[in-house]
RNA sequence: GGGCGCUUAGCUCAGCUGGUCUAGAGCGCCUGCCUUACAAGCAGGAGGUCACUGGUUCGAAUCCAGUAGCGCCCACCA
């Protein structure tokens, strides 16, 4: 209700549309205003406009009576109020709602509590609510108003209320006092250390993150109303004003010796200890060895939504107590999350229990799996109800290292073994090819771990590096020759490559499955005069060697590969059993390839399950297998009876048609004027050369399949 | 409301400075193998209009804009 000396403003803001107010049958204005929590009424102490709406303008400054309380409030104005929202006016209640506290502030309004800590009507509100629950006061409220004709009626609302995050109560916003860090002081340095690059972060987005909050930076309420913590060290005089902050537990009053002291009940924010983490654990406040040793520290890693609460603040931390940033770099990784893309936690139950992930898999597939899965910036998906599918990869990756490593120790045996530089002259080109991909390898990886790409490590170390180079093909290669097949100095080329190899593969893959190379490594013989390390933890990471960098032997063994492979998918195409021994022609051998054909002739035999291996060219008319790779070498399966010509036809036509396809696009780049001018030099040879190539691919298949339409 | 990210094979994801990408890996699938390191393995294979539309460029999965869908973080209007 508006007083009788306010009813002119009233009726002429009426005119010019104020929706809030009205008008009773006796005449009497009143003003409508909305609330999801009707109890806080009788908190009020003003109702609030926006200083621009035209409509309430009149009205601002005239006293309106608050039903229920006897109490009459004012109308103020305060560009808070969205004009647009509902009748454009809102009650103002400082002491339970964070905005109208502002506006209280603001506006010089006054503070009334009217809820006691455990959310019961206090004795600040009318005699007849006192003690009701807050709900049970919200039905009484309604009532009430509805009993004095006061009530307009309700409507949906949908909106958001703060729950506890730990029982789900909804939270009432209440005026306390609490204890407060000054922050802007703490910021300026911290946000510096971002600005000019003493700290980075990865993934970079992360920086502007950081930078905005420091650029905002809020005051730090430290109190919490906890049972464990920190307690606050400040102490009340019960006799006076006085209030003591002490390291000690004071025991009278420095103001008026009074010993009636009371310690704040309150604790500490447990961020307000965990900001002292990166130098409270090398011992400080004491100048220790460690501290000295040890910080600032180097890399940081954590997760993303402890950014301001830990991050940031041990970065000021570390400038307000030290003069010095806490790390150079922060790693942000990504959050483990089940199916529906919910964070795993332990409220919520979705989480994975690593020990039994370990028990079921291993620890080292349990870390394989979460570091190949860990994309920069990326979350990280797991299903909870399927540990198979999730950790399998790393318990088989983690398996095969142990069977390699097996095999590995099993075939060097026990004699001494040369370094490297002594079986210089023997090595073979499986050898020089192993360590020209380790070196390439070590380059790639510690580039990559540098960058926190860690699922790139996982990726070529392990599968491709491991998996793939080494166990596939070098370990396979050089069975014979360790077998002593080759002879001695043979036999000790490959155990030295090998211990070499193996030595720095493991202390590579270490960081990714510590145990099982830690294993294997402590039984590695080592060369000859070479120094052990202490334990593979602290053994130096391996440095790329440039000069085992050897592009021959890697085209030489990727050659040798192609052909067995494809000598591998032609047996399988027509069917030709393990045990059936057929025999393979090979022709138009590159001159580059002559060498290495001649000296890997036997691993041919062995790995491409052939049983002789002839050099020619006299293919033509012949039954059998044809393939050209794309050295433009030729070879030959002689295998009448069991191929099916028809079947061969189809197969040549697929591979013509591919390489047509290849050819074409290949041709049309070149054909294109801008491209040939436009594109670098390098670009546009490697295209002609990718076109020669199938060209050539092309005119031998299509004699062949010529050759087979007569048949 | 503000900010950020994602969309590529059946599934989970790589693909960095545009050109070896007619696009890879693991799992799953198909075929053949218990080959004295490894069947949790070996060998061979099938499987993709790179969400959509437009733009930049000699050239786009990649850069830009828009659209659609999915998701995260922060704030929260009575």
């Amino acid at each position: 209700p508006l007083h009788e000396s306010a009813w002119k403003a009233a009726e002429a803001s009426a005119a010019r549309g104020a929706e809030a107010l009205g008008r009773t049958d006796e005449g009497h204005w009143y003003l409508t205003v909305s609330t999801t929590r009707p109890e806080t009424m009788l908190g009020d102490t003003a109702v609030a406009v926006h200083p621009d709406d035209e409509r309430y303008a009149l009205l601002v400054g005239v006293d309106v009576e608050l039903p229920l309380t006897g109490r009459t409030i004012p109308v103020i104005s305060d560009a808070f109020v969205d004009p647009d929202f509902g009748t454009g006016m809102v009650k103002v209640t400082p002491a339970h709602d964070p905005n109208d506290f502002e506006i209280a502030r603001r506006n010089d309004l006054e503070f009334l509590d009217i809820l006691t800590p455990e959310a019961r009507m206090s004795e600040n509100a009318p005699e007849r609510f006192q003690g009701m629950g807050r709900f049970e006061a919200r039905k009484a409220v309604v009532a009430a108003l509805e009993a004095q004709g006061l009530y307009a009626g309700e409507k949906l609302h949908t909106h958001q209320v703060p729950h506890c995050y730990r029982c789900g109560t909804v939270v009432e916003p209440r005026l306390s006092e609490q204890w407060f860090v000054r922050m802007a002081p703490l910021a300026h340095p911290a946000l510096q250390a971002s600005l000019d690059g003493t700290v980075t972060f990865a993934p970079t987005r992360w920086k502007k993150v950081y930078e905005d909050w420091l650029e905002n930076i809020r005051d730090w309420c430290i109190s919490r109303q906890l049972w464990w913590g920190h307690r606050i060290p400040v102490w009340y005089c019960r006799d006076c004003d006085e209030q003591v902050v002490s390291r000690d537990d004071p025991t009278a009053c420095p103001g008026c010796g009074s010993q009636r002291l009371e310690q704040d009940p309150d604790v500490l924010d447990t961020w307000f200890s965990s900001w002292l983490w990166p130098f409270s654990v090398f011992g400080w406040p004491d100048a220790t060895d460690d501290l000295r040793a040890f910080y600032p520290t180097h890399t940081l890693s954590t997760a993303p939504e402890i950014l301001f609460f830990w991050v940031a603040r041990m970065v000021m931390a570390g400038y307000e107590f030290l003069g010095e940033e806490p790390f150079a770099q922060v790693y942000i990784h990504g959050t483990v999350r089940d199916k529906l893309g919910r964070k795993m936690s332990k409220s919520l139950g979705n989480g994975i229990d690593p020990l039994e992930v370990v028990d079921r898999f291993g620890a080292d597939a349990l870390r394989f799996t979460l570091i190949s899965a860990a994309g920069v910036g990326t979350d990280i998906y797991l299903d909870p109800e399927d540990l198979e599918a999730s950790f399998a990869p790393g318990r088989n990756f983690a398996n095969k290292v142990w069977n390699a490593g097996r095999f590995t120790l099993m075939s060097l045996g026990d004699g001494p073994v040369a370094p490297p530089s002594e079986v210089d002259d023997d090595l073979e080109l499986a050898d020089r090819w192993i360590l020209s991909r380790l070196s390439r390898t070590t380059a790639q990886v510690t580039r990559d771990l540098e960058r926190f790409r860690l699922h790139e490590v996982a990726e070529r170390l392990a599968y491709e590096f491991f998996w793939g180079e080494l166990a596939d093909w070098y370990l396979e290669l050089v069975k014979p020759r360790l077998r002593g097949e080759a002879g001695e100095a043979s036999r000790q080329a490959a155990r030295s490559t090998l211990v070499t190899v193996f030595d720095a593969v493991c202390r590579l893959l270490h960081p990714l499955v510590p145990f099982v190379t830690t294993a294997l490594w402590n039984r590695l013989p080592f060369p000859e005069g070479e120094g052990r390390p202490e334990d593979l933890i602290v053994a130096p990471w391996p440095d790329p060697v440039p000069i085992w960098e050897n592009p021959e032997a890697e085209s030489g063994l990727a050659a040798l590969q192609e052909l067995i492979t494809e000598v591998r998918s032609l047996r399988k195409e027509y069917g030709v059993k393990e045990g059936r021994g057929i025999s393979l022609e090979i022709g138009a051998v590159p001159e580059s390839f002559r060498g290495t054909l001649d000296v890997e002739m036997r691993s041919l035999q062995r790995l491409a399950s052939v049983e002789s291996v002839a050099i020619g060219d006299e293919f033509q008319g012949r039954i059998g297998a044809h393939a050209v790779l794309k050295s433009g070498m030729e070879l030959f399966l002689p295998l009448e009876g069991v191929i099916d010509l028809d079947q061969e036809r189809a197969r040549l036509r697929g591979e013509i048609r591919r390489l047509e396809g290849q050819l074409a696009g290949a041709e049309k780049k070149l054909a294109n004027e801008s491209f040939v001018s436009r594109a670098p030099q390098e670009v546009v040879e490697r295209e002609n050369e990718k076109a020669r190539s199938f060209r050539e691919q092309l005119d031998k298949l299509i004699e062949k399949l010529s050759d087979l339409e007569g048949a």
